[in-house]
DNA sequence: CATTATAGTGAGCGAAAGGTCACTTGTCAA
DNA sequence: TTGACAAGTGACCTTTCGCTCACTATAATG
């Protein structure tokens, strides 16, 4: 199916383009990759730069599919401790799945080049996680869980240093485990500081 | 003079590796930036490699004399107030200072490929900042103008953020006057929870 | 069964890449 | 004045790049 193959190399894309970033990447690898011979992607995509393209439209409408929208806020915590086990839970999953891992990278690699990769760069490394966690805490100080502060404020200031690390585990992936715990430190500490007595 | 040219290829180097990353660079551009031809680096570097590495060594030579010893860290504030001022007078010249920009962007770029890249990135990005402001932070608890807290969480929890808002800058540099203002807005919330009464 | 569209092949093209080398030029010490 | 050397030139080499095209194998359709 014709299909398949420009799903496959897509993935092919992300997978390379994520490690030696785009100007580094060539066609006759990525083809190779696949099994088959550099003319036959030119039956899927027109240039290199459409493959690219192709690509960040899919990294585009799978954020906006899974993280855009309200309806995928996550649920507010009833407890301080569930704050931790919702962001350890989050952390886990995305310092470890291969795919967001290798959108990460692509994403910092291209962001100074391609304007697209520079937005949803600042939405996935920022504004994203601080609009998500400005929900999740004015929806704790509702129910008494935080004392009452700038949910905004509170939102970048958990979120980045806990991003910092997410950065790490990509950068140094044998520090993994060792970042794991320091957001869990790192998510204790700021119950203990903002959260409503205990 | 020999040196003045061989500096003059790394400072070259150094802005285009920023921009286009190092398999985007080519030596022909990088020579006639310089007014120069091709064969003509090739007299002081062997390759482009050659000059990659030696970019390196000035970038961590630079980060050592400047950032590595004790001798240069920043005096512990007397106030409250001399934080905030401390880490303006810091971010406005990181942010605005182009060799600064384009020594982030560079080890932005190359920190999977190359060893000592991501070394570096860790430490200009995450461990070198939290170092600095883990003796300041101590030094404020010693003077009584911080409540008595881990240290190194503190500078953790007050530079990861920071250090976020810089790379927006590197990212959009149309919203350097914006983020900057966050930068303070932080600041300011940041010792009204960590400040001694006040 | 003939037709036709599609996925894939393999040879090859022009441009651009990194790098080499014989040569010229300018400078300074002997 | 001359000899030596470092800096820079321009032609050229090989390899690799993105991309094209005539062609084949395959499989579904009339």
């Amino acid at each position: 199916m014709a299909n398949d193959t420009k799903e496959r190399i897509l993935a092919a894309a992300l997978e390379m383009f994520s490690q030696n970033g785009y100007a580094g990447t060539n066609i006759r690898e990525l083809s190779a990759s696949l099994g088959l011979v550099k003319s036959g992607v030119y039956k899927h995509y027109e240039s290199k730069e459409a493959i690219w393209n192709a690509l960040l439209d899919q990294m585009i409408a799978y954020y906006g599919e899974h993280f855009g929208s309200a309806e995928h806020l996550p649920p507010v915590p009833d407890s301080p401790e569930g704050l931790v086990d919702m962001t350890m839970r989050m952390v886990n999953f995305t310092v470890r799945d291969e795919r967001i891992i290798m959108t990460r990278k692509v994403l910092t690699l291209e962001q100074y080049r391609d304007v697209r990769a520079r937005e949803l760069a600042t939405k996935h490394f920022l504004t994203g996680l601080t609009d998500m966690f400005t929900h999740v805490f004015t929806g704790m100080m509702d129910k008494g869980l935080l004392h009452r502060d700038d949910p905004k404020m509170l939102a970048f200031a958990y979120t980045a240093p806990i991003s910092a690390l997410i950065h790490l585990c990509d950068r140094e992936p044998e520090k993994t485990e060792e970042a794991i715990r320091q957001v869990e430190a790192f998510s204790h500490h700021f119950i203990q500081t903002y959260g409503a007595d205990d």
